[in-house]
DNA sequence: ACTAGGAATGCGAATGATTTTCAGTATTAT
DNA sequence: ATAATACTGAAAATCATTCGCATTCCTAGT
């Protein structure tokens, strides 16, 4: 049973030690945006003998092989996710720090538009919404 | 003399100590997206005993009165611009830093419409685009 | 399977941006 | 002018992340 990420990794010819195996299915298993501390924290429940610099560096690893994504919601740290999947973008709630995953063609257009108007071809881009639950706002009234 | 912004301070019942005069005055003057060392070098050259740990203090200060408004451009440091202009995005060249300015209502439309739809309020968002000019890249073929 | 050599790891120290602490100083209302 | 209070500079503290180095682990070649 070799996670989708250890098998990606395999295909790139990167040296496959114990601890890449292990945080290669951590995030394998992740459905959400574990930042560094987190995924260490779950990586220690499967091999308890992971340091905390291994997991920074085998996050950079993956995320110049391009098998991770690193995301940034604004707060101090990298949040991370597993590249490959449908592009999007993020809404964060910040009261709760819950995060809603969303995409938009048009949008995708649009931004692409802008660019080739400006002159300039995109290598990245990055879009993340801030909000608050409408619900709770009818609460106040 | 007195600065945009530090007329806009003294609205909100800032005290107003030489120090802030003098950032007040420089990010007035900015017309680009200076990070904090930059600040404080274009302070010191009106007041040279100011303290970079004013400046942080003060970029603190005028982003919470809303005067000033905080950016990341991905590399690790922030980046001010005066608050209350019109609302725009950054693109972002790449190779050179550069930063192009871009607004799109269409855009700023799609991303309500997209809060709306999945329960929330807008309170903030980021949009950045990095990219390399066309240009260049028909000089490589 | 055995081994050599290069790469990866763990630990702690180093970094870089930002914040905080604290003693001294400036600002503002009285 | 004075007192109360907020602000400042300098250095120390934080926090996330990276690095240095001695030790250990892979993997290709035997
Ligand atoms: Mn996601
Ligand atoms: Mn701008
Ligand atoms: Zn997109
Ligand atoms: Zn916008």
């Amino acid at each position: 049973m070799i996670s989708r990420l250890e098998a990606l990794c395999l295909e790139k010819g990167l040296k496959m030690t114990g601890q890449r195996r292990v945080i290669s299915q951590v995030l394998s298993e992740a459905d959400d945006h574990p930042d560094v501390e987190e995924v260490h924290r779950r990586a220690l429940l499967i091999d308890p003998r992971i340091s905390i610099a291994t997991v920074y560096r085998t996050m950079r690893l993956l995320e110049e092989a391009q098998v991770i994504e690193r995301l940034d919601f604004g707060d101090g740290r990298a949040r991370y996710e597993e590249a490959g999947a449908d592009h999007h973008h993020h809404l964060i709630d910040t009261r709760t720090g819950r995060v809603i995953e969303f995409s938009c063609s048009e949008l995708e257009a649009i931004k692409e538009r802008i660019a080739r108007e400006l002159g300039y071809r995109i290598v990245a881009h990055r879009l993340e919404i801030y909000g608050v639950p409408l619900d709770e706002e009818e609460g106040k009234k």
